[in-house]
DNA sequence: CGGTTTTGACCCGCGC
DNA sequence: GCGCGGGTCAAAACCG
């Protein structure tokens, strides 16, 4: 994904007529306002951008590091595996939505040295939820149906197993488990890739049968990082608001209502930066591949 | 009634 | 061989 930077100017710019009245001039005001609100938006977004970049440019240092240090390690062992998986998670820092993703990482070669088993695609992606919510439930777009949780010695929060319930030939296997260092921080780790597209509608996300109804702390992320389509929606939706906007004062009332909301939702940059984070994931995985 | 969640039991690999 | 720990199974409970 290029990092483009969203154009979000509302071409709100005003002629003042030398006959307009007092009303007029309210809304001219209100306008200006309104201006210098999309200017502050539009200065936050290409922050968002350059983050993204230099987070990209930091996940490609790691994949380098840890493919030289992978090359010169055959046989890693269990204690190895724990360490790659702490490292996942200090190089960005757990206080941001880090995602560590590769079709051979190391606890993927220590499960095949372990059981044999055919290459499948690990990937670990981290999640940032309230820390007083204690669901496990991540919303990724997938359906999915618990079948186990266990309590593991270096964890002391529990870890859930999932299988995606969307079609039964699905290999797809995940697990969820809050971390040591940050509880309010999932890790979700995915086994294989799906065999089927990603059918779940927005809604069918929301109800009940397919997430559980305390698991709303973590909603708006992972709909955004799974799948690698939906950041594509949420872009083209905002140019086709861009475009419609210059033809109502209404619309644009509505799209500075919208991008106001979001910009005062404290969750909504790191929200935006694990969609982004997401998105390079479906990158890296279809170029490996 | 069908699908999901819960949870104790079971299986299996590994280290001692 | 035994114990431990991670992963999975499956029956019961739950829910819409």
């Amino acid at each position: 994904m290029e990092p483009t930077c969203i154009d979000t100017s509302l071409n709100l710019n005003v002629i003042p007529s030398p006959h307009i009245d007092h009303a007029a001039q309210v809304l001219v005001e209100e306008l200006r306002h309104l201006k210098s609100e999309n200017k502050r938006l539009t200065e936050k977004l290409n922050h968002v951008c350059v983050n993204y970049v230099a987070l990209q440019k930091h996940l490609s240092e790691f994949s380098q590091l840890k493919n030289t240090n992978f090359d010169q390690e055959a046989s890693p062992s269990l204690k190895r595996k724990a360490e790659s998986e702490n490292n996942c998670m200090n190089l960005f820092g757990v206080s941001a939505y880090t995602e560590c993703s590769t079709t051979t990482t190391e606890e993927d070669s220590y499960k095949r040295a372990r059981h044999n088993t055919t290459s499948s695609k690990i990937s670990k992606v981290l999640v940032r939820t309230d820390a007083s919510d204690t669901s496990l439930y991540v919303r990724d777009g997938y359906q999915w149906r618990k079948y186990g949780q266990k309590v593991t010695r270096d964890n002391p929060s529990p870890r859930a197993y999932f299988k995606c319930s969307y079609a039964p030939s699905c290999p797809v296997k995940k697990k969820v488990q809050r971390s040591v260092e940050d509880p309010s921080v999932l890790v979700t780790t995915y086994e294989g890739e799906h065999n089927h597209g990603q059918h779940q509608t927005e809604k069918s996300v929301n109800s009940r049968q397919s997430e559980s109804p305390t698991s709303a702390g973590s909603v708006p992320i992972m709909n955004l990082s799974a799948a690698g389509g939906p950041i594509d929606s949420v872009q083209s939706r905002v140019v086709d608001i861009n475009t419609n906007a210059q033809k109502s004062s209404i619309q644009q009332f509505l799209v500075q209502q919208m991008a106001t909301s979001l910009t005062r939702d404290p969750n909504f940059t790191a929200a935006l930066a694990t969609a982004i984070s997401g998105r390079f994931l479906e990158d890296t995985s279809a170029g490996k591949r």
